[in-house]
DNA sequence: CGCTAAGCGGACTGACCAGTCCGCTTACCG
DNA sequence: CGGTAAGCGGACTGGTCAGTCCGCTTAGCG
């Protein structure tokens, strides 16, 4: 955060987030600040005076991976098409969630920051595109798109073949 | 369980279950053993007297409601119609997942009881019946089925329709 | 009834965990 | 290189929760 931070202090702090990333992704949002701490190879203190609560550290975790995926999203606004862009940004997608336990289990701590919005936004264009390609059934919204990417995650063809237009 | 119980026990105990399902269903796994026992009417010693552990008193509220579950599918079989048949039990089974936290949480603590077991043989036959009669698609297993029942708990249009054999 | 074993419940224990605090260490500026 | 503030970490606190135990209560048999 602060660019005035001592050098042990920002090895520490980088350590730490990484370490509460892996924890939180393995163990979900129960993992213990003692076993980050242990694997970052800090004093639990530490955690403490980097964040105010253990809530801060995990939201902080979560919001850097919604980063990640917002970047993923705009990255499929690329492709021309726009029924490819949406599946593959929706398997990436999928792919995150079934490697990270805390995300599943947080994501609601998070709606409501600016990380969200601007991953509904993306999620959004990307919906939009598709539906208008013919590629993604019309009655789905961009809330329900990021809502089925949890079971995607086992079952990414079936929820694929779902979230089609269907003709019959 | 013993029918020589006494009369007070008898009352306990089936309050003792009933609150049980309610905090497990409201509250997930991690439902207090204090608020059950508050809920029930009772001290929560004697919560332990009929059951070792906590966690036993939750698989004991599980399989009860997975032998529902399994009524449930066999009085669909009744059903001539195979694709209505599976499509009855799905959307009944979406439904008691949408109301119940904990069979979500802890449905892997009862893999390897006979009552899992029986639902999936009665689910088992529900699916091939449907696949036979062209309403279910042919790649999927009982256990496929089975893991998108919470998804299709709050999606159920998007979830059956992946379901269904796809031509394309 | 009266006796007694079955049942009860709440006090107690130990484990775990988030969050606080303070005496010690060390990076780094001048 | 020396002074000092930034940083550190582990001991400590308070709260929660599963599970134990034992003295009291009471159902229900004879």
């Amino acid at each position: 955060m602060s660019a005035t931070l001592r050098a042990d202090a920002r090895r520490n702090l980088d350590r730490l987030l990484e370490a509460a990333s892996e924890c939180f992704a393995e163990s979900g949002v129960d993992a213990s600040i003692d076993e980050i701490a242990r694997r970052a190879g800090v004093g639990h203190g530490t955690v403490f005076r980097r964040f105010p609560t253990k809530e801060a550290l995990l939201i902080a975790v979560m919001l850097e991976l919604l980063r990640g995926l917002t970047r993923d999203a705009e990255a499929a606004l690329e492709d021309q098409d726009a029924g490819a862009a949406f599946e593959r940004f929706f398997r990436r997608a999928a792919g995150v969630y079934a490697q990270n336990r805390a995300i599943v289990e947080g994501f609601d701590r998070c709606v409501e920051t600016k990380e969200v919005d601007a991953l509904k936004v993306a999620v959004g264009r990307l919906a939009w595109r598709a539906q208008r390609a013919g590629a993604l059934r019309r009655d789905v919204t961009p809330d329900d798109v990021m809502e089925l990417v949890p079971a995607a995650s086992r079952h990414p063809d079936v929820i694929l073949d779902g979230l089609r237009p269907q003709r019959r």
